[in-house]
DNA sequence: AAATTTAAAATTGTATACATTTTATGATTT
DNA sequence: AAATCATAAAATGTATACAATTTTAAATTT
């Protein structure tokens, strides 16, 4: 095996909370993965540890975010992506239009996987539009979550989801830094309730 | 001892860092750490992944944040210290209100301890004051990089400092959310731009 | 039967040993 | 002398052992 163990443990660990393999509110044990995924408690340790900072797992349990926290979750990337957002219209380079309006014919056109994946592009793309390393971390921190929501929009097929992509992209081509910060706001707010509403009734 | 051997080395390591006698840039070295300490390698191992977390070491060195860096830092901070006073503005308890007037006070008349504590207190009930916890964890996770700055605005005797934090409380006291969210962005601007020069300088 | 206590098992925290990787040093070549 | 390589030293990653704590379950008391 090429990649550490800790990597390998974090990876699997995080995979297996996503997929649901490990259900919400399990109680995690170190040495149970540990030998499950074949290496030793140590690298599992700090694979939890990360995963605790991810917010993915907590006092050793895997989470099960309330109404209220996803909420919270969900203001603070609403601030930050809609001053990214702000950011984008005012610059964004020929190069990353292009595959911003790619991600969104994909949105369009493609499989469920390719759809994830543009839809995860479409955000990443004016994220680091903001040219600020920092900030794209801490967003990076609420990946886990963010990544059952955009499970969520995508698979069942949230209505608007792509139209609103394209209002954005439009509101960034045509230099509308308002326009472009509130209307990611409210697509952020969107994706909220239509995932709320699911989750509530799942 | 009654603390666990990963909080002392945390602490220890954390404190260390900001009073200067880890110099910036040096490297850290588990076992030297470890033998200072008086504890094995595995709790300094995880105290110093913590304190990779909170951006005050990097790649196991000491970091010596650019004046991009800060000012990426500070970017973020104001976003959301920034929403959150607008949220005080609009309701905030009587009972922290007053608090929050004790801490104007004691910045105008506290010895420099009491008023960097003073300050310390200020700018947190704010932030609780969102009722976020999440968005409180984002910015506690900044902690170490604003005690630095808080250090060099108060010990350094920043101008206008304490009258910036009355205008915020007034504009809270009356209710003015778009005032106290603006006051509150251009306070931390001052600060942040008074420590860089005196970053700089020194 | 419910509550309390006690013993055990399980789990985590810490130390240590060993393996692997990285870094520094100095010898050798050009 | 500069560059390249080989070797040793240092540091990190991982595994394992043991200690301390927490949890669980059973036994005892009320």
């Amino acid at each position: 095996m090429s990649q550490s163990a800790y990597l390998t443990a974090y990876e699997a660990i995080r995979d297996q909370i996503l997929n649901g393999e490990i259900p919400r509110g399990q109680k995690l044990t170190e040495d149970k993965l540990a030998s499950e995924l074949g290496v030793s408690r140590t690298p599992v340790r700090e694979a939890i540890r990360k995963l605790e900072e991810e917010g993915l797992i907590k006092k050793k349990k895997v989470v099960n975010p309330s109404e209220t926290d996803l909420r919270n979750i969900f203001h603070v990337r609403s601030l930050l992506e809609g001053d990214a957002a702000r950011s984008a219209a005012e610059y964004l380079s020929e190069e990353k239009l292009i595959r911003l309006k790619e991600c969104v014919k994909i949105g369009r056109n493609g499989t469920v996987d390719e759809i994830m994946a543009a839809n995860k592009d479409f955000h990443e793309i004016i994220v680091q539009s903001s040219n600020n390393p920092f900030m794209a971390d801490v967003i990076e921190r609420m990946n886990s979550i963010i990544y059952l929501f955009r499970k969520t929009v995508v698979y069942h097929n949230r209505p608007f989801l792509i139209d609103e992509h394209e209002k954005i992209y439009d509101a960034i081509l045509k230099h509308q830094p308002d326009q472009a910060e509130e209307l990611m706001k409210k697509h952020l707010r969107a994706d909220l309730e239509f995932c709320l509403r699911f989750i509530r009734v799942e």
